[in-house]
DNA sequence: CGGAATCCTCTTCGATACTG
DNA sequence: CAGTATCGAAGAGGATTCCG
């Protein structure tokens, strides 16, 4: 598995999005494995800045709700593949359609936000971009 | 309009799914408003828990991005509703979409989180309910 | 009635450093 | 390589009180 370092907009706006999929990184994770089981540090190269802390506690909750699972390899050095469950796969459709919003409203959204007369404070972007 | 109290269960277990519409509140206010506009404090009843504040908050950023419209009456006593845009209206097939996906997975999730050895602390519970 | 103003807590996320 | 351990900042969400 190649995952391409790219494969995320680094200006795409889905944090302004009114949707999530779990936390902030479930979604991206659950993308990333939809071509086949991952390693830990090659999740990482996608998620361009997730700390490994968050990395972990986000698979270790992904994998308790049954989404994703887990296979320690006993080698040296040592290595762990990650993928997706049926119950996992069963998001990607639902990811899907969060996608097809977006490409045809999210535009609309946006502009209506930077139209608006409308204090952005408190909560200045509620599910804004960093 | 009136909304029943009872619109929504409170032993619902959306806290614990894997997707969010917006913040905690939105997707129920859109549902809220389906069928027509509704003022304030009639939000306020099959919201039950939910404080002046918030609402108040939500409801704000809902009109900046376009989802609603605020519309106050020079009555007295004051009377303000609010409307779904058809921007707003677009979010109903998604939350459908996600209501379908919960009617058919999400109790595989909640009991493989129930059976799973793994620790719900540090994050303790994700999206989980109050 | 429809909020605004305050204050507070809990969770989420991140940066950094270290380890089997 | 695949994490763990700490620390810290920020924001969402809530409780309560007050106001035109």
């Amino acid at each position: 598995m190649q995952l391409d370092p790219e494969m995320f907009d680094p200006v795409c706006p889905s944090g302004a999005l009114p949707f999530r999929i779990g936390d902030k990184w479930t979604a991206m994770i659950v993308l990333c494995l939809e071509n086949g089981p991952a390693r830990f540090t090659e999740l990482r190269v996608p998620l361009k800045r997730i700390s490994p802390k968050v990395l972990t506690e986000t698979l270790k909750a992904m994998e308790r709700d049954g989404l994703v699972t887990r296979t320690a390899f006993d080698e040296n050095p040592p290595r762990v593949e990650y993928e997706l469950t049926a119950l996992g796969r069963s998001l990607l459709a639902l990811i899907g359609a969060v996608r097809e919003w977006s490409s045809a409203h999210l535009a609309d959204l946006l502009a209506h936000r930077e139209r608006s007369p409308l204090s952005h404070r408190p909560g200045e972007s509620r599910l804004a971009a960093p």
